[in-house]
DNA sequence: ATGGGCCTTTGATCTGGATCAAAGTTCGGG
DNA sequence: CCCGAACTTTGATCCAGATCAAAGGCCCAT
């Protein structure tokens, strides 16, 4: 548990949040941490749900406290690619945006800490700091983006399987600095097929040899351990 | 040709520069224009000339006013992918980079204005607009990445070929807003086959196909007429 | 508990694009 | 102008992953 110098000044929501470091708190002053407190609402969120139609997109932004959001793109003939996955402690959404064709949706149950554009937007005018946090953001979702080009591009169906294991092992606990060795899938086989440009039954077969290899076992077909790290960073080509 | 309110206070240089109005430049006051003008220094680079190593890294950062730059990614194993490509008036180089595993090179031979990262830097803190321009750019390229991603994941070969014309024919003259028809391909076959995650055999039959059905004409391997643009849409399934 | 719907796994076959092979272009240098 | 190297096209064959098909698991509602 990281500890606040001046505990008594940040809301008693943001204490313990998870987000509160990360993100876009990080950057705060105690002082718009309790401006921008006053001004957030938590949503549950379930599976399967459009954020922008959840009130995001009303709200104006919002932090990823917990769960899995997957940025989708659809072709005008109805292919689904996923474009991107966001974590804990992620902020969502998108600043001068002129319509984007992506949209949001929630892969597990996830929790939000949602407030509207213009908090964002006043507190950005007073802080170029934010502005530098969302700007680092930014190219820190072009690198994943550009990592995911590569996958797509130049790997087989089971370096794609073992390197989105790898990616999710690493980013799903924001608490785990590094890769967890236990995790579920928040996505379901169809996900992971759009997000890595594969069909289900080739994913679910790379999944097996895997198993079968003995570097993951899977229970109840979404909770993962990964028995053997360096097998899978092999098996990902990394 | 653009006016400018106060012509005669933009140096000489930036009045004719194909960057003046997009880029960086574009948010800068003829103030600050004379100001990153004294201290740029335009190179002319040979294709195939890794940027970095061309002085790029050393003075920093740099406007593409002409030409073609590719980003590479490059495998353990030496399979190789182009995760983008930039042309004027694009900024190049990464603010606040922390040793990207991206490196740039000239396809074409490319014609830089270049300047030393402090400059840059110094010009930020005084001027916010100027973040704004670099964020707003890399969400640019964010939302390009992630139609690649789409492309990647999703479309078969011809598609492939035919969303590459389409981007090219539409990026690769700063000074025509919508497609241009006739344009020179700055890649080699080679050069597209790593960008579309596809082998130079494909991509040769995928051109010669677009060719035999009257949708494009090509002369001397590089130079490529678009005789068909909504048959070119339909091919690229958008 | 039981049944039914949905998700996942496994098996058999097919095919788009890779690989292997060879001929044709383009272009710079002597 | 001719030669040779590098790039490109075209053809023949092969195979990774798609498609088609069917049999398990898992989970919720009755």
């Amino acid at each position: 548990m990281r500890m606040d110098i001046h505990n008594s000044e940040v809301p008693a929501l943001c204490q313990a949040c998870e987000a509160r470091h990360g993100g876009i708190c990080g950057a705060l002053e105690p002082q718009q941490l309790v401006h921008l407190g006053r001004q957030t609402r938590r949503r549950e969120i379930e599976p399967g749900t459009e954020l922008i139609a959840a009130g995001v997109q009303a709200e104006g932004y919002a932090n990823i406290l917990s769960g899995v959001v997957k940025l989708t793109r659809l072709m005008p003939d109805g292919r689904q690619q996923i474009v991107g996955l966001q974590f804990a402690p992620d902020f969502l959404g998108r600043p001068f945006a002129k319509g984007s064709e992506i949209s949001a949706e929630a892969a597990s149950t996830v929790r939000l800490c949602a407030f509207p554009q213009s908090v964002l937007e006043g507190m950005v005018r007073r802080l170029p700091a934010l502005e530098k946090r969302l700007y680092a953001q930014a190219l820190r979702e072009l690198d994943e983006a550009r990592e995911w080009i590569m996958i797509l591009g130049q790997k087989s169906a089971s370096e794609k399987v073992a390197s989105f294991l790898l990616h999710l092992s690493s980013h799903i606990d924001p608490y785990v600095d590094g890769y967890s060795d236990r995790f579920d899938i928040p996505l379901t086989r169809a996900d992971i097929a759009d997000f890595l440009g594969l069909t289900i039954e080739t994913v679910s077969r790379q999944l097996s040899s895997l198993r079968k290899a003995e570097v993951i076992s899977i229970h109840k077909n979404r909770s993962i351990a990964v028995l053997d790290f360096t097998a899978l960073e092999t098996a990902a080509a990394l």
